[in-house]
DNA sequence: TCTGGGGTCCTAGGACCC
DNA sequence: TCTGGGGTCCTAGGACCC
């Protein structure tokens, strides 16, 4: 139907949460941090300014920053999670339709022209600033990537006001603009991809745009072709379906670094006992089963003494399950005939896969799922939801270490969050306090 | 010394069927 | 013994996203 695509998407959205709370950071070049503190994977605009890249490791720029005077924040998910909960809140308020995309963007669906768009997106993005404290840019156009385009350009022309409307996608105005956009800013277009691209003399997002959209099929898929149609203003994206609670996936994954590496089988067997327990929590959240459990975990690839080694085993399961012990054991079966006793582990992971519907598997006459008859997993959900995550589990998973964060069990090789920032709004004891003189 | 953690979708190719 | 064309389903792997 006629209207208008909009993305809104908030500037530097970890290191803005950290600034909500603390506003000495304000103006100040503010980098968060990845898990175990490992890289850069935010940043506000004056770290920006000081050529800080996303993904450079920490401990290669650590004193550099310091004269520099950046400021580091572990990340908190649990702060950010939270905060994106209320913006998204906020902003659905405004438009009719509202996809959330990611945890800091969102598309909403604007069935008016482009002047009436425009206003509702300069109000909305007003109340998210007012009222959450977070600074949003708004790309407006008849399709989602050339509204994420806009929204670039909105981000890096400050004279737009943080709001760029292109309801038009022939306008002489936005053919310029995108003969200036190198063509790996371009949504949907990765690092292969723009190599490939530039082979052919195809340097820019308008030179993709004019590109024939069949000859792009046949050399590359239907997923460049569809990109090359958006930049035409042919809207070819769907809406992913609504993201309600319970909402389901196709695989769940919990995979960590460790802080330090694990040699031998034990401590392995610990790291994957607790993530499968995780991995299970977010299955019995969305009334999941699953019938698969793979279990992994490698050695550094930037360790050059040794050799890099990566190990991947499955469980099938008799039958599909939810159940804690059941899942935790199947990890661990999982890896053992694969274990390499020589390596220095500095990852595992576990990843469920083959899930059904625990709703509709349990009625199939003759198909009894393993469903977690002692209620083990059900009394631990009702302790997170109660006391907070990781507060129960079962081996490692049940081991609280001195960090304050949820992540930490007090392993050697749990994860490192030195410089973690107060939970202000889900915790009653980080709440922020406010002085008046 | 120290390099994140999730996901999704598409395609190619093999197995199997008629 | 030899042999066609076309379809579906599944899986592994690649590419992308934030």
């Amino acid at each position: 139907m006629p209207g208008l695509t909009v993305l809104a998407d908030a500037n530097s959205f970890f290191a803005s949460c950290e600034t909500v709370f603390d506003p000495t950071l304000a103006g100040k070049p503010v980098v968060v941090l990845s898990n175990n503190d490992g890289c850069v994977v935010a940043r506000s605009a004056k770290a920006k300014a000081l050529g800080i890249a996303n993904g450079t490791p920490w401990f290669k720029i650590r004193e550099r920053a310091r004269q520099d005077g950046v400021i580091a924040r572990s990340s908190n998910y649990e702060l950010y999670a939270s905060l994106s909960a209320r913006m998204m809140s906020v902003m659905r308020t405004y438009m009719p339709r509202q996809e959330i995309y990611s945890i800091d963007e969102c598309f909403l669906h604007a069935p008016w022209n482009a002047a009436r768009t425009a206003q509702a997106s300069i109000r909305m993005r007003e109340a998210v600033l007012t009222g959450v404290g977070i600074p949003v840019s708004v790309g407006i156009a008849p399709s989602k990537t050339l509204a994420k385009v806009a929204n670039h350009w909105a981000k890096d022309h400050p004279q737009e006001h943080g709001v760029t409307v292109w309801p038009r996608a022939d306008d002489v105005l936005i053919t310029e603009a995108l003969a200036t956009i190198p063509v790996e800013r371009v949504w949907g277009v990765g690092r292969r991809l723009t190599r490939t691209l530039q082979s052919m003399g195809i340097l820019t997002a308008l030179q993709l745009r004019d590109t024939d959209p069949v000859a792009i099929r046949r050399r590359f898929s239907v997923v460049l072709e569809s990109t090359v149609l958006e930049l035409r203003g042919l809207p070819c994206i769907p809406d992913q379906p609504a993201a309600a609670d319970g909402e389901r996936t196709t695989q769940i994954l919990c995979s960590r670094m460790f802080s330090t590496p694990i040699e031998g089988f034990e401590g392995i067997g610990q790291a994957l006992g607790l993530y499968a327990q995780r991995a299970c929590h977010r299955l019995r959240r969305q009334h999941g089963l699953c019938s698969q459990v793979h279990a992994f975990c490698s050695t550094s690839p930037f360790d050059t003494d040794h050799h890099y080694l990566s190990l991947h085993g499955v469980s099938m399961l008799p039958d599909p399950s939810d159940d804690p012990i059941t899942i935790g054991r199947a990890a661990y079966d999982a890896m053992r005939p694969h274990f390499d006793r020589h390596g220095r582990y500095i990852r595992a992971g576990v990843m469920l896969c083959g899930l059904v519907d625990a709703d509709v598997f349990h009625t199939l006459d003759g198909l009894e799922a393993v469903r977690d008859d002692h209620h083990l997993g059900a009394v631990l959900d009702e302790v997170a939801r109660r006391f907070g995550p990781a507060r129960a589990g079962v081996g490692y998973a049940g081991i609280r270490g001195s960090g304050r964060h949820s992540g930490d069990t007090g392993a050697p090789w749990s994860m490192r969050r030195d410089m973690l920032s107060a939970r202000c709004t889900t915790r009653w004891d980080e709440m922020a306090v406010v002085h008046a003189s």
